[in-house]
DNA sequence: CGGCTCGGTGAACGCTGTGTGAACTGGGAC
DNA sequence: GTCCCAGTTCACACAGCGTTCACCGAGCCG
């Protein structure tokens, strides 16, 4: 476990100390304005921002959350007196921490945030008799080991992490093959049809399609 | 928005000043052990638990997790001696606040809370026995799914939306339609009808005439 | 009661949206 | 360079859906 803290150097020592005494390891971000610059590999379990300017502070944020990491759990230490401040940048953090911290405060938040992270974005999705393991990029049906290829694999993952709703062929254009993307809305149809054909007959039905609006994974939650 | 107080009588005047302060109404209730004796009407938007000994807090917490609302965000106010104690209660609350809160954290823990939870909660339209998921683009009445058509659930959505109004066919074509939309008026019929249809007799009383003028979903406002 | 209008009803038509197979493209392996 | 494979685009066919129409019954007014 080992969360990124991004902090001016060098870190305070009672925040290392802090971090240390409740097992963390941790890595020290200087450059606020390019905050993975040096990410560890595999990404960090949590990132702490601490600046005492906000703005720089939710700055960094933002980059955070708009690159490869949008779901990283994040902490922010803020000084009481930029409270007000975070009130329009509730999307930019998961929970943050009055500075200077009382003795176990932040390792309580740090602990309760992964936990929390941990449950809301399991290294397994399972469902429907889908099964997805989101660490060796496996994917397999009723048992069945399925072979799907990066985007195919992409795809399902983000449809069945969100079971039940409805997504339209823009959205997941944008979702799945980024932001940026600028291309025909029939990919996603001819992805989908590959998708249920490697799902088989049998479990094609897992993607349905909402004629007029898109695709949904999973069936109703009422039906 | 009114969060849930569970606190032993009388709350604190800091605490009921900071949540009145934020812009939050609130109902206290005193008795730990049975916390939802007195729930406002609809439920609450989020609980906060407060108690100087941290196993009854906590046992309330467990209470309001295993009862209806096992989604209500939750959070708890700690005397920062018992933090360890929250340890092993991770799946027991939300977020928590240490005691004595600091001006305007409790409001910005709140409002975050809600936040997030508001951001969770899917987005339901739900009227006379009718339930319109927004996300999922499914309905069900009195529990049984509908199976609607694109043009049925957006007919439906805009009438549910707007219960006990009337509508005439134009307005009804051009605020569900479009407003370029230049089609005869007997289109709105025909979806009405089928909406009926399925909708079942029982419930198609849902929809009125009201003759000369236009449809209307639910009761009237007077009648 | 008679005439008129409005809305319910079922069927038929035509079009949009989706499924589907195949061709095309670009990049990486060898 | 060639081959191969993933991803994209294209073309076509068909099912499902929205629209229109014709007919009929109900309600309203004289």
């Amino acid at each position: 476990m080992q969360p990124l803290l991004l902090h001016p150097d060098p870190p305070p020592p009672a925040l290392v100390q802090a971090l240390e005494l409740a097992g963390f390891t941790w890595k020290a971000v200087a450059d606020l304005g390019d905050p993975d610059a040096s990410a560890p590999e595999g990404g960090w379990a949590g990132a702490i921002v601490a600046n005492p300017d906000p703005g720089e502070a939710l700055a960094a944020c933002r980059v955070l959350r708009q690159r490869d990491l949008p779901l990283s759990p994040l902490l922010v230490l803020v000084d009481p007196a930029q409270l007000p401040a975070l009130d329009s940048a509730a999307e930019m953090f998961d929970d943050f921490c009055l500075a200077p911290a009382q003795p176990g405060e932040l390792q309580a938040r740090l602990g309760h945030l992964l936990w929390r992270a941990g449950r809301a974005r399991p290294e397994v999705v399972e469902h429907g008799g889908l099964v997805l393991n989101l660490e060796t990029y496996q994917a397999a049906v009723a048992g069945r080991a399925l072979d799907l290829t990066y985007m195919e694999y992409e795809l399902l993952k983000f449809l069945a992490t969100h079971p039940g709703k409805v997504f339209t062929r823009e959205a997941l254009l944008s979702q799945v093959w980024g932001y940026e993307y600028y291309g025909g809305a029939r990919t996603v149809d001819v992805h989908v049809r590959r998708l249920r054909a490697k799902l088989g007959e049998e479990h094609a039905g897992l993607i349905s399609t909402v004629r007029s609006v898109g695709y949904r994974f999973g069936q109703s939650r009422w039906a």
